[in-house]
DNA sequence: AAGACACTTAGCCAGATAGCTAACTTATAG
DNA sequence: CTATAAGTTAGCTATCTGGCTAAGTGTCTT
């Protein structure tokens, strides 16, 4: 059972990989580019990159020896809707409780 | 560098801990409550609650020989202030991108 | 044509993760 | 007071992860 989630929230998971999302939000870049300022060894950088693409937070194209990447809006999205659900249960949850003090406190009263 | 969200994204890159918070949503339960549904032993199943409370996710108390876990609603909202800020960001250049489209335009039809 | 540049592939390693069983500790129920 | 129930602790294993170096493949630049 490996969905899209477990794969989007462990791409997340990371500070270099995270770091990389915020950079591409601010435009495409090469990958030399988003690997400058990482303190690490640039094939040890691109399976971060990897990563990244396959849980499709990422895109990218190759043209010439320079590959370009581009992030994805649609797994963030995913994760919103996730987190949003989650809100949304604990909220109708709080309500319901609510609702119950109250009804407690007419039976109280009565 | 590991920071609070590193722990909170791998925390739910874990269906089964997904699974945990999504019935959290719903109220407080027993440890065996929770195990129910889940196929593998117990004490597997105790190192993911571990995970949880140690994200902050999840947090519990125990009564006589029953534990009871309640869900934390902080960490959530770190996350989706995280998603929050990409959103504003990747959002923020798409609108940059259309007013540059925009006087292009302009210089073009001068 | 030669050299430099921008990746890419292969292979190694240490530590973390997710699973298991077996055995232990309290608490409650009978 | 013994048995059962609810966790807990200890220790083992297999696989995944994130890091490295060394060497290879195309694509410019000179």
């Amino acid at each position: 059972m490996t969905n899209q989630l477990d794969i989007v929230f462990g791409a997340l998971a990371d500070p270099t990989r995270r770091a990389v999302v915020e950079q591409l939000t601010l435009g495409p870049a090469a990958v030399s580019a988003l690997h400058d300022g990482h303190d690490m060894a640039l094939p040890t950088f691109l399976k971060h990159l990897k990563v990244l693409e396959e849980s499709g937070l990422v895109s990218s194209t190759k043209k010439g020896r320079v590959r370009t990447v581009h992030i994805e809006a649609a797994p963030l999205r995913v994760m919103d809707d996730w987190l949003k659900r989650q809100k949304d249960m604990w909220e109708g949850r709080l309500d319901r409780l609510a609702r119950l003090a109250e009804a407690l406190n007419e039976e109280d009263s009565t």
